[in-house]
DNA sequence: CGACCAATTGAATTGATTCAAGGTCCGTGG
DNA sequence: CCACGGACCTTGAATCAATTCAATTGGTCG
């Protein structure tokens, strides 16, 4: 369906999914066209200067922080529809970079404060997003993360029998917290035990969602 | 100074420290009374409606999730003049509990929009936050989480020689992700190798801020 | 075909957990 | 005043999950 590094350059001007806030947000700021990003290309660094927001209108954004030690955490993925680039500081604090090829608008604030709750409560659903995240990387097992996250991505791509991975499995790795060697070996043993079907390395056919979910514990 | 479980009953009326973000909340809400919570009771539950902001006027407060599995994710601790509170549900999905005797104003907001604006910003600070831990989560060594979370202590603590720590060795793990066996151990090297003193077993003292402070790598 | 990058698989190692046993501190009651 | 109990902390030994390092396979593109 979708070529695995393709740029799409088709797109749609509504985000995929009906939004109060999102669509608040858009009435109150002035959204620029759509800019295309090849895969792995840069779409801000940490110390730029934030300002913008950023409107996905298709394909995965990665954000993500390096430590000192130079590892990677990817904080979050962002799909079509979603906003990134919330920051507290005048700086950017994460990286953000196309996984594939990405089309995205800047959202620039026009008016005064009436954009300001529904942009709370966008900022909010991160919040809660990312705290959903930290609980996995304090304590759950490989086996958890990698069952979640298949499963989230399922919810995401609305899709109940598999999923498509545009991310490589470095990314995910990074983004769960383990390498990709053992994002690789959780793989093997799902397909061992069934859950899941590997007919290419970037699509996961999963015949039973539930016994999937039986592993999050 | 501070006795280990004492109840500080005095406090005072400004936060800690001068922040416009928070004074322009505080304009536009109505503050409550101080309300005290003796040690580990709760604050809020998740599942209870959400609707206030809370203001530690003295204490620590600890906020947590518990995952299917039973365990349990702290995912911020909360010092005077900080917030906490904010949902993106109309319900709770957090836990939140006095660590010691703890003294909360809650805050219902008044106006129409004014506030949003602050409100946001304080939200943006706690996901900057929450992305640093989690930075720390997913990648870093227990020798380097316990190493940042006594810095990041003295620095909330305003102290360049130690920390007091509030919190028992079990929120201490549940919040760098270990369990307090692995605090304890940590620790136990710090001493040793003489980056730490611990006089008692909730006071730390720190001789050099920048040999710990190179472990975080 | 050959080069390159991603993914897989294997073997040894390591860091942290688990389970278990002591130790310390503190408040209570004899 | 001291003994007791309970909560918290420390320490030890065995285990285990995940990493590291290394080799191999698979897929894509010039």
């Amino acid at each position: 369906m979708f070529s695995q590094h393709g740029s799409r350059q088709e797109h749609t001007l509504q985000p995929t999914t009906a939004d109060a806030d999102l669509a608040r947000v858009l009435d109150h700021t002035t959204a620029s066209s759509v800019a295309f990003y090849p895969t792995n290309s840069v779409i801000y660094a940490q110390g730029e200067s934030a300002g913008p927001l950023y409107l996905v209108e298709f394909g995965t954004v990665r954000v993500y922080r390096i430590s000192t030690d130079g590892r990677r955490q990817i904080t979050s993925f962002y799909f079509a529809g979603e906003v990134f680039g919330f920051e507290a500081d005048p700086e950017h604090q994460c990286y953000a970079e196309s996984v594939d090829g990405v089309g995205i608008r800047t959202l620039r604030i026009k008016a005064g404060e009436q954009v300001a709750e529904g942009l709370l409560r966008l900022a909010l659903r991160g919040i809660a997003r990312i705290q959903s995240h930290m609980l996995m990387l304090g304590r759950a097992s490989a086996t958890a993360r990698l069952a979640k996250f298949l499963l989230d991505l399922m919810d995401q791509q609305e899709s109940d029998d598999g999923v498509a991975l545009q991310m490589q499995r470095a990314d995910i790795g990074d983004y769960l917290g383990m390498t990709f060697e053992t994002v690789s070996r959780v793989l093997h043993v799902f397909k061992e035990r069934g859950l899941v079907q590997l007919p290419t390395a970037d699509r996961v056919l999963v015949p039973s969602r539930e016994r999937l979910a039986s592993l999050c514990a």
